[in-house]
DNA sequence: GACTAATTGAAACAACCATTTAAAATATGG
DNA sequence: CCATATTTTAAATGGTTGTTTCAATTAGTC
């Protein structure tokens, strides 16, 4: 007998709603009822169709990663010869939007965030690649803009100081903090967080290139 | 008749003891059985003296931050009229020591990490007061380095990127992050990690102040 | 249309949590 | 040493969680 076809739909239906809910709670404060009932199904059908909260959790995982990395590629689009400036402003673009751009695709950056906080042992495999993803592209544009003569460690500090400035700003949940406001950040602020973060970074980073390449000029 | 002196010695022996516990997990991760344990106490004793979990996380709030301030004051002891830079790299000191040294009286940078990722409500107002102490000052120092030129807006934006840096550092709980090695930071890479951080904020705000007279003189 | 496997549903289960209760134990002041 | 307020103890309470159970229902296939 073949696979019923309202099945699979409330499977789907659940990893939709699982993943709009974990987004916004974390994996521990989401509760498998709350998800059962915004998804209109009952109690029982996150066991019956995911096996567990857990198993639930790690396919959403996979799912928004696939969605983030398809919406908000990490080189923007950009040739691998673009600048390294312009480069940087992608990656810096990619993480900021898929933190503060809520869109239905765009659930990932608050889980990982979510997952920073309070890693959920046994994803931890998945969390890793995901995240290597990103620092992979990232260091390699960030080693550019730093030259040839400049320590691995001080590349993984820039790599550290840039995806620090953009991983803290979405920590309510894509609501502004205090400091600059009230409520969600409109697509205008976003713009102007990006154009921050970007000049920022690329200050900070001409920085310590100028450090070393002194230092190293002096030996 | 008087207080018995065995009652203020556990009440003191909880408070520290969750103070750690609190650091460590955080508001809700922790539970007041783990806690009454390990101060070997019964399980009721929270609720005889603090009247209640929340009401033990708000003592150990203000006791924790008190330490911090005198442990780790954000001037770093230097005069207002000292050299803004070195201002700066005094506020990046405090608030990374708060964080990464763990000494028995650094457990407020842990506390309010854990905060920001799962606010705790009732603890609103002290928790704003805390933050605002630090902004303040730091508002202060980056606004000298920026120039009187400067808008407002871009101060906040660098002083978001400077504390951003701190804070997510210390996510795992004073552990290094995957791509700086393993185990807990040592002295030594702090202080090179404070170095870091205040050389690329420097070179950021830099960058900012270029961009910003610039545009001014354009005007 | 009937048989069968896939899916759903309501209730129950077991584990955990903070809190309460009331009796027992203890230190302090007289 | 006694009386009393303070502190400790063990057990119980009420609520929430993820998971399981098993009967009822449904959709696909012959």
């Amino acid at each position: 007998m073949a696979i019923r076809s309202d099945g699979v739909l409330k499977h789907d239906r659940l990893l939709h709603v699982a993943m709009e809910v974990f987004a916004k709670k974390g994996f521990h404060d989401a509760t498998v009822a709350e998800i059962c009932e915004a998804a209109e199904a009952n109690i029982a059908a996150v066991n019956y169709h995911f096996g567990g909260k857990e198993q639930l959790y790690a396919e959403v995982w996979a799912l928004a990663f696939a969605d983030a990395h398809r919406t908000y590629p990490v080189d923007g689009g950009l040739p691998a010869t673009a600048p390294a400036t312009q480069r940087l402003r992608a990656v810096i673009h990619s993480l900021l939007s898929r933190i503060l751009r809520h869109g239905p695709h765009s659930h990932a950056g608050l889980i990982l965030l979510q997952e920073m906080a309070r890693p959920v042992e046994g994803i931890r495999q998945v969390r890793r690649q995901a995240i290597a993803l990103v620092r992979k592209h990232l260091e390699l544009t960030v080693r550019e803009l730093l030259g040839p003569k400049v320590s691995d460690q001080s590349v993984r500090l820039c790599v550290m100081s840039v995806v620090n400035q953009c991983l803290t700003i979405g920590f309510r949940g894509g609501q502004k903090p205090p400091s600059l406001g009230e409520g969600p950040f409109t697509e205008q602020e976003i713009d102007e967080l990006i154009e921050h973060v970007h000049r920022f970074s690329l200050g900070g980073i001409r920085a310590v290139r100028r450090q070393e390449t002194a230092l190293c000029g002096a030996t």
